[in-house]
DNA sequence: TAGCCTCGAGTTCA
DNA sequence: CTCGAGGCTA
């Protein structure tokens, strides 16, 4: 603050000096609040500096800031929240479960490493909080923006609600503060808090929240931020993002300057030389559980040095360096009241245990999956049986085992079905497959099943054309295919329950609007077996178009990365089936024209597809290919006739051999530096 | 041939 | 989220 500039007669200037001097007092008495639980002023004379300050701001609109304390009581609602992306994706954590699990995540941080057994890594251990992942970005030292986990790559913005967090710096304090600073933490209610806004909930005859976590989720993600402002929320900050003008060296240097700079950070953090202070952490967290004043469901271990995070790297969904350790789910007891046998889109029957309601974790149960029947051998699960349920993730309900000693001898055990369920064709079990399969090609189940994937929002993305609309196109005979799908009429349309002009016109455009999506999403619209998302992209960028797709040898597709022989006949099966080949002509000459992705045009390799066998010297397996499909080539996986340099390394094994065989061109390491640079 | 690593597929509840 | 299984690599 540069008082010389300032001219105290200058009524305007007087108020700025009051209004900084305000912000000043009251982020200083948050601090002591909130942060060091240790007020120096009654809440009255807070709120009296609060309103001081809500005056002179409403009095001058140009002293107004962002990062001013009455910014904590919410502004404006929103329509809808923006969307961030996150500079550094927010990568989930690997999980263990038990303190075996904790040992064996040491043994692989040592190996890779290459650290001996007797040696111990410095770790530094977190409690585990129960709530929302959010990111937070500080720039010179000012709160800007606040934005949800999401799936990890973006989320949303929710900076006006972030902003009620109390114990959270609307501006750094302290020295060297970061031109940028991305900080990730943990949002999360206090039991306190949850059982106060719950009870408030029961007084307004609305429903109650199950849990602080969904709580906390449902206060974050309000729209209006005055509600928020209502919800004591609190926050632990625990990872960095992006820095710029910091440079942390490790995990507790990190914490060490979060603290100077006033964010919060859970004070249980603890180092740990060696893992087994680091089970200990786990364990004496696990008996301190239910005496802490906020949930926790488990803890976290990191490697300690930042420059050890770096050279382990991460997974493409986690890093290596870390690990969630959860604690044993929240169980229950109930009575598996029945079986069933659920039939999915590929056929495969799964059993179904129809329990008796019961509540986990605020949540009630009444179905859990048996997965395939070498589960039910396995555990030994019959109708009838009193069993110990969980929800795996805190999510998905599991059997976890028989209680036998409650049995009475009148459990009946449940056998595969002979036919299927639901269309009485045979049951099929592949030799080696854990899966029971009903066979019957016009399985309804499996039709239905077929369709809403087909429509599904990964696939086709109709909107509109879900599980109701299904059932009532197929009862209706309305739909014997996907391809009756594009003809369907809005005279069809009308003869459905609950459906009017407006519902009609919004479908069919949906359905018009499919025509267009692109080839990857059509091919996996197209449910071939083995062939996911993932494989379908990697198909619509190989071959371009739907005609050369269905054309393609088997030799072909095997040549294709992550395609091997098992993919590839899958493949070829579903397009020699005359019947698949009639309904994609229809659906063309319906006018779906999937369109072709962006193939890198002009590339000095395109169409061209080479495979690397042996050891190379200058690059790694990943960065060869990036460089070959930069270029529109393809790095592919085996030696086919189709392929057009086989570029071989050091100790280059059966696939050269095969390349010898077939005639295709051989490289060594330098031909191929050569073809990229002549071709530059 | 074993042991990663990824992908595919099925699933719960509010 | 979890399990199974396919593909690749050492």
């Amino acid at each position: 603050m540069q008082l010389s500039l300032l001219d105290v007669s200058n009524p305007e200037d007087t108020a700025r000096i009051r209004v900084d001097e305000l912000r000043r007092q009251l982020e200083h008495h948050n601090r002591l609040y909130y942060l060091l639980d240790a007020p120096a002023i009654s809440d009255a004379e807070y709120d009296a500096l609060f309103r001081e300050l809500q005056r002179l701001e409403a009095q001058s609109p140009g002293l107004v800031s962002s990062d001013s304390p009455t910014r904590r009581v919410g502004g404006a609602a929103l329509d809808k929240f923006s969307s961030v992306t996150h500079r550094l994706p927010m990568l989930s954590l690997e999980n263990a479960t038990n303190v075996d699990e904790i040992r064996e995540f040491d043994l692989r941080i040592k190996k890779n490493l290459g650290l001996s057994q007797e040696e111990s890594v410095s770790y530094v251990c977190e409690p585990k909080m129960d709530g929302l992942a959010v990111e937070l970005v500080y720039v010179d030292g000012t709160l800007t923006v606040a934005s949800t986990r999401g799936d990890g790559v973006s989320g949303e913005d929710v900076t006006e609600n972030i902003r009620t967090i109390r114990s959270l710096p609307l501006r750094l304090s302290g020295d060297r503060i970061p031109r940028l600073l991305e900080v990730r933490g943990e949002v999360f209610l206090s039991l306190e808090a949850f059982r106060k806004i719950n009870s408030e909930k029961e007084e307004d005859g609305v429903e109650p929240f199950v849990n602080p976590r969904n709580a906390a989720a449902g206060s974050l993600r309000q729209l209006d931020p005055r509600i928020t402002a209502r919800r004591p929320l609190s926050i632990y900050c625990y990872a960095p993002g992006v820095a710029e003008g910091a440079d942390f060296r490790s995990q507790q240097d990190f914490f060490e300057l979060l603290a100077g700079w006033g964010l919060p950070v859970n004070p249980l953090v603890r180092p740990a030389i060696g893992i087994e202070e680091a089970v200990t952490f786990y364990e004496e967290m696990q008996q301190q559980r239910e005496l802490l004043p906020y949930e926790i469901d488990g803890t976290v271990i990191k490697v300690d040095s930042f420059a050890i995070q770096r050279e382990l790297g991460a997974k493409s969904r986690s890093p290596r360096w870390a690990v969630a350790c959860k604690f044993p789910p929240r169980q229950a007891v109930t009575v598996v009241e029945d079986i069933l046998h659920s039939v999915g889109r590929t056929g495969v029957i799964t059993p179904v245990a129809l329990l008796r309601p019961v509540e986990i974790s605020g949540v009630t149960v009444s179905r859990a999956t048996l997965h395939n029947w070498d589960e039910i051998v396995l555990k030994d699960i019959r109708i009838g049986d009193t069993v110990v349920v969980e929800r795996a993730g805190d999510v998905i309900p599991a059997v976890v085992r028989v209680l036998t000693e409650k049995r009475s001898g009148t459990e009946q055990p449940s056998l595969p079905p002979e036919q299927c369920p639901q269309c009485g064709s045979a049951v099929v079990r592949i030799a080696d497959e854990v899966a029971v399969r009903c066979m019957g090609l016009a399985c309804p189940p499996q039709f239905r099943e077929s369709i809403m994937h087909f429509a599904s929002r990964n696939a086709m993305d109709i909107e509109g054309l879900g599980e109701k609309f299904i059932e009532q196109l197929l009862s209706l005979g309305l739909v014997s295919s996907v391809a009756d799908l594009y003809s369907l009429t809005r005279d069809d349309l009308m003869k459905f329950e609950r459906m009017g002009d407006k519902l009609a016109a919004n479908l069919l455009a949906a359905i018009e609007n499919s025509k267009q999506r692109d080839l990857g999403r059509f091919i996996f619209a197209l449910g071939i077996r083995h062939v996911g998302e993932r494989t379908a992209k990697s198909l619509a960028q190989a071959f371009g178009s739907l005609e050369n797709l269905v054309t393609a040898p088997f030799d072909e597709l095997v040549s294709i990365r992550d395609i091997g022989a098992t993919v590839a006949q899958s493949i070829r099966t579903f397009f020699d089936n005359q019947g698949n080949i009639a309904v994609i002509r229809r659906m063309r000459e319906s006018g779906v024209s999937p369109a072709v992705e962006q193939k890198k045009v002009g590339g000095r390799f395109t169409g061209k597809s080479f495979v690397f066998t042996g050891a190379l010297s200058r690059f790694t397996r990943d960065e060869v290919r990036i460089l070959v499909e930069n270029e529109g080539g393809n790095a592919v996986g085996s030696v086919s006739k189709k392929t057009d340099y086989v570029v071989a390394g050091e100790e280059a094994g059966s696939k050269l051999a095969k390349a010898r065989e077939l005639g295709v061109t051989v490289l060594t390491e330098e031909e191929f530096m050569e073809l990229l640079g002549q071709m530059e």
